[in-house]
DNA sequence: TATTAATCGATATAATAATATCGATTAATA
DNA sequence: TATTAATCGATATTATTATATCGATTAATA
C-alpha cells in the first residue's frame, strides 16, 4: 500500500495555530536571520515551548537541527501547505450588508487561499453594482451560478432570520463548506461541512473572564 | 469557609456552547412547551447527549426531571446568569471602517451584555458623525475617555499594522479585555486578557475540510 | 580539538474534554 | 394501581491535547 502523501492528520488545535505561525514567520527579516528556535517562537506567541515544536513537527518538511533551531523559509513553505495557501479556491458571499462587505474588502482571504469571487443581495440597489471589484448578483442567481463555476465555498453574512434560506440555496447549487457568520444553527446535509464564526461564544469568553475578576476583586482578603 | 457562589468553573467548551443553548431556548414557544429534554437539545443542535447533559448540570439551578426534562425557563435563567448577561458591561471600538460598522450595528451585542459606547477613528471626516447612534471620536480622545468612564472592553478592528498601537492606547486607558480582530498578535500586559477573532483559524479549518475531501476523491478505490 | 550550552525529538505524564454505560426516578399508559 | 419507557445523574472509559523530562545532536566557544 501507497503511503499517504501529506494527510498525517494534524490535530484540530494545531490547525488553528498554524496562521499564527505563519504570520509571525512571515514577519522575521530573512537576511537578518535564517534559523528560528521553537522556544523564540514560543517566546513570542505566548505559547508553551513544545506544544510549539511539536507543532512544527507536525509541518516542518524536515526537522530541526539542534542548536540551530528551523530553517525559516521551510517552516513557512511547509505551513502554507498545509494551509493549501496555494491552492486557492472560490467562494461566494451571501449578504453584502456592513459585515458582508468588510468580508469583501478583507486583503488577507486572496493570500490564504480563498478568494471571493461574486456576492449575492436581495437588495435591487446594490445589483450589479462593483463592491471592492466583485460583483454583487441577485439571489436567483445564486443556485444556477454556484453550479455552473463549481464554486465550494459559500459565506453567510445576512441577518438570522434569513440565514436558513440561503444555506438552503448554497447546498443547492452544491457548496461542500458553508462559513456562517449569521447567529444561527443551520441544518446542512452530512455531507456539508458547517463551521460558524461564533461572536458570541467569543463574548461569553470575555464576559465571562471579566466577571471571574470583578469577584476576586470583591472577594479580595475576605476569606473568613 | 464560606460556600463560593456560582463560580464553579465552567469548562471552556462548555462556555462556548452556552450561546447555543441559550439562542435555540429562547426560540421555543413556552407555551406549547415548558420542558425539554438533553436529547431533544442534544439532536436539534447536532450534540452529543451526554455531552448536553453535562453542559446543563453545570448552568441549570436545579436538577432536571427524570421522564420530563429541564424546565425551559429555569435552563434560560441560569445560562443568562452564567454568561453575565444581565451584567452589561460597556465598551469602546477602535477603527470605524467596515468590520468596525458591521459591529456597531450588530443587534446582538445589547442582549449579549455588551454596550459599545463610543467608536474612534482616525479619519477626520468621520468625527462627530453617528453611526448607529454611536458617535465617533478622534483617537486623541481615546485614553481619557476610557480612563473617566471606567470602560473594560476595548474592540480592535483597525488594519493590522496600526493594531498594535491602538492596543497601547487601550492599555494605557485602563482596558482590562480586548476583543482583537485585526489578524496580529498583540502584546498586552499580563493582567489584560486578549480575545483573537481568527478568521484566519477559521478559513483554515475549512481548507483542510476540503482539502481531505478532494483528497479521499482522488484516492477512490485507489487503495492498490 | 575539547567543552559547553542550546536545541532538538521522543517518550512519559498530566489535564481536559468527549462519550459510553447503567441504575434510579418519574410521567405516561395500560 | 402496575407497568413501561423516557429521562436523568453519576461514574467509568476513552480520546485529545498540553506539559514535563531527558538523552542525543550540533553550533559556538574556549
Amino acid at each position: 500500500m501507497a503511503e499517504q502523501k501529506s494527510a498525517k492528520s494534524i490535530s484540530v488545535q494545531t490547525l488553528r495555530r498554524l496562521p499564527d505561525y505563519l504570520h509571525y514567520l512571515q514577519g522575521l527579516d530573512l537576511n537578518t536571520e535564517k534559523y528560528i528556535s521553537a522556544a523564540t517562537i514560543a517566546a513570542n506567541l505566548r505559547l508553551h515551548e513544545v506544544q510549539v515544536r511539536k507543532d512544527l513537527a507536525a509541518v516542518s518538511p524536515n526537522s530541526g537541527k539542534p542548536r540551530a533551531g528551523f530553517e525559516i523559509t521551510q517552516l513557512i513553505q511547509g505551513i502554507e501547505d498545509h494551509l493549501g495557501y496555494h491552492s486557492v479556491d472560490e467562494a461566494v458571499l451571501v449578504g453584502a450588508g456592513k459585515l458582508g462587505q468588510a468580508l469583501l474588502s478583507y486583503e488577507g482571504f486572496r493570500e490564504a487561499g480563498l478568494n471571493i469571487i461574486a456576492a449575492f443581495d436581495t437588495d435591487i440597489a446594490m445589483h450589479h453594482s462593483s463592491l471592492d471589484g466583485k460583483y454583487v448578483f441577485p439571489m436567483d442567481k445564486l443556485v444556477n451560478l454556484c453550479q455552473r463555476m463549481k464554486i465550494h465555498i459559500g459565506i453567510i453574512t445576512v441577518p438570522a432570520a434569513h440565514a436558513q434560506e440561503v444555506c438552503d440555496l448554497l447546498v443547492e447549487g452544491g457548496i461542500l463548506a458553508i462559513w456562517n457568520f449569521a447567529p444561527v444553527n443551520l441544518k446542512v446535509p452530512d455531507n456539508v461541512y458547517m463551521r460558524n464564526e461564533n461572536m458570541a461564544a467569543s463574548l461569553a469568553m470575555i464576559s465571562q473572564n471579566l466577571k471571574q475578576r470583578y469577584q476576586e476583586e470583591e472577594s479580595e482578603g475576605a476569606t473568613s
